[in-house]
RNA sequence: GUGGCCGUAGCUCAAUGGUAGAGCUCCAGAUUGUGAUUCUGGCUGUUGCGGGUUCGAGUCCCGUCGGCCACCCCA
């Protein structure tokens, strides 16, 4: 039996992956001050359909379930978060600065970088409409990509505003009706001839391109670039208008990150969508917003092809899960010693294993050097001393079992150890003081 | 959903239509209690699955499942 097609198995790499973005992701939004939480895997697929149409529904896992409800697993959060922004408004101050680590699902022929299953970083700003706020969340995306490694030689994050041409539109007298159809046209220009784009586009075809090669002016894109410039930000991002995305909710700014190289999917994407809390509520509560996503799968094929990046993971994951103290029972009469003394400093936090069943010393060392352990410890002819060895450095000494505890040397190699793990990666279990 | 390419050991791959192999990994040893390297030995396949052509199919044909790529779509 397999998994199904798009479906992943997370083997103990993988998972530690898996933890490692999720830590850097957490990491970050907390560092601006967003919180975080979720909804449900599976809401009525009326929750979908009333956002994006029935078509929507060829792209969902979706199903009736025992009660005759018509069910969809959560193809994104967004709907979601305006559902439960609806239903809370009056509980919280806005703004609302939430984030999310959703498991998503959509039901696709899958490809590299797009499976049935992802996880995406979700951040959303709610309740405020001025551009301070595009700026914050797309700020927060450019750390993201640092926190993980990535400098502006690998990544960027081009930025739009279909406002600006929303405006254009206006401008030109063109019926609302095939707005969104130009703007499709405008999203695509960039993945097909030329001559398509401009068939597509007509009339305006000529006024478009040399917006799209000469670029357009826009004085609120002059601010937020100028405002990420003075983050230090400027060499991570760039005004594209070719950005529009493909969702028909965006009612303003809107960016997507991608890797310099252009060989991979958007590693992110998002933007302002100040009517759509309305729509979903039926007109409930009206409050301006913007969010964007970053899914783990692109995310993770990245850092695998970037030196540096895929390093920095290593050597966080390594950090993460090698041991403390490999114990070695060279003579089985002190087994009983060595589980009451493992028990010790299980207690004290450190991460111990030892060999269930007798083996060889040889085989025990070994196993230490491949469990990352830090120290061994042997039990053996020396009790009631045991020889503690510094498997980095081969030094090895002798110590009464009894000050084990309480010795400085074999102590502080464990705390140095422990102190350089970051913050998120350490509060996943109890360490030591 | 449509089209193209691909599917051999746990992994990476070989095998003019003629008895399925290599490297790595893994496991066990190299005389008694120390990690690497080295050396020796060992395990593993219904060649994705099911049909067909043929004296004979990993190889050719059809179907199916899975993967990759493009399209569609993009949360």
């Amino acid at each position: 039996m397999q998994p199904l097609p798009g479906f992943r198995d997370f083997l103990p790499n993988d998972c530690a992956t898996r933890n490692y973005v999720f830590a850097r992701w957490r990491e970050v939004a907390r560092r601006y001050g967003f919180v975080e939480w979720d909804g449900p895997v599976l809401e009525p697929t009326a929750l979908y359909t009333k956002k994006s149409g029935p078509e929507i529904v060829a792209q969902l896992f979706n199903f009736i379930d025992k009660g005759d409800r018509e069910v969809a697993m959560r193809p994104e959060l967004t709907p979601t978060l305006a559902r439960v922004v609806a239903a809370h408004d009056r509980e919280f101050k806005k703004p609302l600065k939430w984030f999310s680590i959703p498991q998503c699902f959509r039901y696709e022929k899958q490809q590299r970088g797009r499976l049935r299953e992802h996880y995406q970083f979700n951040a959303d700003v709610i309740g405020e409409a001025s551009v301070e706020a595009d700026v914050e969340l797309i700020a927060l995306c450019v750390d993201l990509l640092r926190a993980f490694g990535f400098t502006a030689e690998d990544v960027v994050v081009r930025i739009s505003d279909r406002e600006f041409w929303i405006d254009f539109l206006r401008t030109h007298n063109l019926p609302e009706a095939q707005w969104q159809e130009i703007l499709q046209a405008i999203d695509k220009s960039e993945r097909e001839p030329r001559e398509k784009t401009a068939s597509r586009l007509g009339p305006l075809a000529e006024p478009i391109f040399k917006i799209l090669d000469e670029g357009g002016q826009s004085e609120k894109l002059d601010r937020l670039l100028a405002s990420l410039k003075n983050r230090g930000m400027a060499e991570f991002v760039k005004i594209d208008l070719g950005i529009v995305r493909g969702l028909a909710y965006y009612s303003g700014v809107v960016f997507e990150a991608f890797d310099r190289g252009g060989k991979l999917r958007a590693l992110a994407g998002g933007g302002r969508y100040d009517n759509l809390i309305q729509q979903l509520s039926d007109g409930a509560v009206s409050l301006p917003a913007l969010g964007f996503a970053m899914g783990d799968v692109v995310l993770g094929e990245l850092i695998g092809e970037t030196p540096v990046a895929k390093k920095k993971m290593e050597e966080a994951i390594a950090d993460h899960q090698n041991l403390d103290i490999y114990v070695v029972i060279a003579k089985e009469e002190r087994r009983a010693d060595a589980l009451a003394q493992i028990q010790s400093l299980r207690d004290r936090g450190h991460r111990v294993d030892f060999p269930l069943t007798p083996m060889k010393v040889g085989k025990q060392f070994q196993a230490a050097e491949q469990l990352g352990a830090r120290l061994a410890i042997l039990f053996g002819d020396e009790w009631p001393q045991v020889k503690v060895k510094d498997l980095k450095t081969g030094d090895q000494k002798l110590v009464p079992q009894t000050e084990l505890l309480n010795d400085s040397t074999t102590m502080s190699t464990l705390r140095g150890r422990t102190n350089s793990l970051p913050p998120d990666l350490r509060d996943s279990s109890p360490r030591p003081e």
